[in-house]
DNA sequence: AACAAAAGGTTAAACGATTTAGAACGCTTA
DNA sequence: TAAGCGTTCTAAATCGTTTAACCTTTTGTT
């Protein structure tokens, strides 16, 4: 009872493979009569179609894309905003018959998927820096989201400004601010990060974003001291406690302090709530992301809202386009409660 | 500038391509002196191992792994216990070199992908009911969770038993009780069940607990009347707000309302606790699955706690490992502050 | 010294399709 | 009649590996 093959199915019905082959990919090749009676015939001997292993190997195409995630696969899938952009990717994928591989970005290499994927989607940058040059080198079309790649096209919001806008709205003159920053530097766990040496600086959005806040900041004649910067190495609730109390119980408490993550500010809002500081009169606080939790929280969060769906649906069609230009989508600031 | 195939580092080293190809897979079949030599003269030349896609086809065996998600992806990736699932699966597949494509339990088919995946992990039932006969059909590996296949493994919880005890703990004599239920019926809004007729009320651990909430109302000498049964077509907040309105609303009002997930109960405690209703002194509520989140509402929920990152771990043990034997997994139920 | 077994390699046939070049056929046109 | 053309189909090369079967040489045993 072995599988059916082209060949067993062309030699049954007296005809070529080539002809079973177009019957089922280039109807163009062959009468619509034909076709039909071959179509049927295989539905009744129970040939299902050609092999998809074989046809990866012969066309080059496989169908499926990779999206590589910035972090271990653990951290990313709790992370409201990779899940809704996870969403939007998987969304458009399916609409064009796609399909979706999950790919942790502190893999070791993607030697072991590049020769059949169709291409990349990669969300942030890869936690291990390998990557990034593989990614580049090899030939199979990438697209980068919340990171750059050189060459490779970039969904993006323009993470300066917007930082720059929130951070100005929650400004006022004479005040001291802390930061509390995400992926800056190279450490396992929170931490102020002093003269530690910064981390890719140039593609990743986290330091867009220090970007913006030190404009402002400076705008606002606010000294920035590297010891008012705190580095979270994950987006994860676990580190923001920490960091939230480290900050809070620092003398002098900062008047304002600007989080590069919604999961941060919602830990120090709790936190901060806890020790019966008053929001925002002893303390504004920003976030960044615009998740539904923050929303919800009372008071609730000034933050920037970006649309995670969108953004996973727009890396999605660029990619399946093959177009090579970058995209900046909307972003949009919600003043909120806390400032 | 072509990639370099096996063949042609073969010619290049002058050893036949079986060599090469041992060097790569089976180091017993060649001297250790030749095969450091080999692969040595490969990194030279930058070959980086043999073809993914040619490997697939001739080995039958592409390192990965299907998890069918019972829904829509769009549907699933938010929802919390799904999420701790993947989690668990992926680390457990990353371990094991494996790779994980995530697929869409509404798909049409799983044509496009049989061919070339080691297996499937199927968690909850494909609300394409298709979908799971064609499971069972193809030859490769399944293993289901949260619903069974018939002669695959499974991996479960005893849902009758512990939804039994839930409900016994939760119970007092002559209360009025209601049961906020998931997929027991075709329909794509909430509404109650009257004389629907049951949807694969074999597989679905839906059904199970259902059986269990029953078995502790009859034992309390309470009736059950289908018009007490409210039907949510998916495990979202949309739909359970619907649900906790309708029944909150309906008069007399229940004493108890026994939650088929946390996520309909905690949209049920919610409700209740903005209408004025007392806590657990006027309602009881309970609900399933011990998410994270109902551990910090006030009151805290009483649920049945299950490890869904343990689930998702031992589905991919099992399924790497080729055996075929079921599995219960342990649950803990939580009295918590809501009965 | 004779022979069996092991070690180290090679050859060539799969794996299951796609696709190019061209054959066979029927038809029109000069 | 021969040439020209479009259609429909076939033969054969190819995609890049793996692996069963086979052939030498070396090692071990009696």
């Amino acid at each position: 009872m072995k599988k059916l093959t082209l060949k067993d199915v062309a030699k049954q019905l007296g005809v070529s493979t080539a002809t079973i082959s177009n019957a089922f990919n280039r109807p163009d090749q062959l009468s619509a009569n034909k076709r039909t009676e071959i179509l049927e015939a295989c539905k009744e001997i129970g040939y299902t179609g050609p092999n998809r292993a074989a046809q990866i190997l012969r066309k080059g195409q496989s169908n499926i894309v990779a999206l590589v995630l910035a972090d271990s696969l653990d951290y990313m899938v709790t992370d409201p905003v990779a899940n809704t952009f996870i969403q939007g990717v998987s969304r458009v994928l399916r609409e064009n018959q796609k399909h979706l591989l999950l790919y942790a970005g502190d893999s070791d290499t993607i030697t072991d998927v590049v020769d059949f994927v169709d291409g990349f989607i990669c969300y942030g940058a890869p936690r291990n820096g390998a990557l990034s040059t593989q990614l580049n080198q090899q030939s199979k079309p990438v697209v980068t989201v919340d990171f750059n790649l050189e060459g490779r096209p970039a969904i993006n919001i323009d993470n300066e400004k917007a930082s720059y806008e929130i951070a100005k709205a929650a400004l006022r003159p004479g005040d001291r601010a802390a930061i509390l920053g995400l992926r800056l530097i190279d450490s396992p766990s929170t931490c102020r990060i002093y003269d530690s040496p910064l981390l890719d600086a140039e593609s990743s959005i986290t330091y867009r974003r220090l970007d913006g806040y030190c404009r402002a900041l400076k705008e606002m004649g606010i000294e920035v001291a590297t010891d008012w910067i705190w580095n979270l190495p994950e987006n994860a609730g676990m580190y923001a406690v920490q960091a939230a109390r480290e900050v809070l119980q620092s003398w002098p408490r900062p008047d304002v302090i600007l989080c590069m993550s919604d999961i941060i500010a919602l830990e120090l809002l709790q936190c901060a709530l806890t020790m019966g500081i008053d929001i925002p009169g002893e303390l504004r606080i920003t976030g960044f992301d615009g998740i539904e939790e923050a929303a919800r929280t009372r008071p609730y969060m000034a933050t920037v809202c970006q649309s995670s769906v969108e953004k996973g649906m727009e890396a999605a069609k660029l990619l399946l386009s093959g177009d090579n230009t970058s995209m900046s989508l909307p972003y949009e600031i919600k003043l909120g409660e806390t400032i």
